[in-house]
DNA sequence: TTGACCATGTCAGTAGCCTGACATACTCTG
DNA sequence: CAGAGTATGTCAGGCTACTGACATGGTCAA
C-alpha cells in the first residue's frame, strides 16, 4: 500500500513558503525583502564575490541579481568598483549602512528562524537538518 | 558558541529550489509547469473546490490562480461553470484529459520526489516529514 | 600563439505573480 | 429586517524574475 500523495515536497514548499512570507513580514519595516537580505548575508560571508557567484549562492539567474544589486547600490547598502582590476568580474563589497542594515535584518530573520524550530528539540533540528542536506545533495546534478 | 548562520533557513530555500528546478524539468516534456501540476494534483484531491480555496492550498493568491485556471481550461485539462449554482464560488473539477496529464505528471513528479529521497532511511525520511511539520506548525499564525 | 571553451556582465523582451480595488453573494448579529 | 462582516471572482497596474542573446575577458590545450 503505497501513499496516494508523498506529503514530503509539497511540505517543503508549504514550510518554505511559511518561512519566506514571516520573512517578509520581519523585514518589511527595514524596506529590504528576502531576496535582499540574502544578498547582504551572502556579501558579509564573501566580501568580494562577483554578481553572477552571488547570484547562485541566493538562488537567482545573475541579469535578476545584477539588477538587485543596482537598486542596492543606489540605496548605499553596497559598492562595487565600475570596472575590474582583472577579468570581467566586480567584485562586491558591503557598505557600512550595508553592515548596518544587515545586522538589524539579522536579529528579526533569527527570531524568525527561532520561531520555526521551537517545536522542535535539539536532536529533532539536527535530523532535519541533515535530511535536508541528503535532500540537497540528491537532487544536484 | 553560536552559530554565525543557522542553516536551517537557507538548507530550506537550497532544498525547495533545487526540488522546484528538477520538477519544472520533468515537467517539461509534458508542457506543464509545477504550478500547474500542482492545481491538477489538487484538483484530483478534492473534486469541485472553489479556485480561491485552490490558491490557498498551492500557496498562491486567488488572482494568479484564475489566470492559471483560464490558461488550463482553454488547454481542455480542467472545467468549471459559468455560473455558480448557489454562492459565488465555481466548482473547478479535472477533465479526463486533465486526469491523464496529471498521471503522466504524476510518475514523472514521484521519480523527482524518490530521488530526492534516496539517500534517507525511512527512520531519517520520517525524521524529516515531522520536522518540516513542526516548522509549519510554529510558523503558521 | 591561436582557437575552443567558459565565466561574467549586460541588454531586450516576456511571463508569472503580486497588491489594490471593486462588485456580488452568503452569513450572522442586532 | 437591516447592517456589518466574510468569501469569492474579477479588473487594472506594476514589479520581479525569468529566458534568450551578445560582447568581453580569462584559461587551457593543440
Amino acid at each position: 500500500m503505497v501513499n496516494t500523495a508523498p506529503p514530503v515536497g509539497y511540505a517543503l514548499k508549504h514550510a518554505q513558503s511559511l518561512l519566506h512570507l514571516r520573512m517578509e513580514e520581519a523585514l518589511k519595516p527595514l524596506h529590504l525583502t528576502v531576496s535582499q537580505y540574502s544578498c547582504l548575508f551572502r556579501l558579509r560571508r564573501e566580501p568580494g564575490i562577483s554578481a553572477a557567484a552571488l547570484a547562485r549562492a541566493t538562488f537567482v539567474t545573475r541579469q535578476s541579481m545584477n539588477a538587485m544589486l543596482q537598486q542596492l547600490i543606489d540605496r548605499d547598502l553596497v559598492a562595487r568598483p565600475s570596472r575590474a582590476r582583472t577579468g570581467r568580474a566586480l567584485p562586491t563589497v558591503l557598505t557600512v549602512a550595508g553592515a548596518d542594515a544587515l545586522d538589524a535584518a539579522q536579529k528579526l530573520v533569527d527570531g524568525v528562524e527561532q520561531r520555526m524550530l521551537s517545536g522542535l528539540s535539539m536532536a529533532a533540528n539536527d535530523a532535519l537538518a541533515r535530511g535536508l542536506a541528503s535532500c540537497i545533495n540528491s537532487l544536484e546534478e
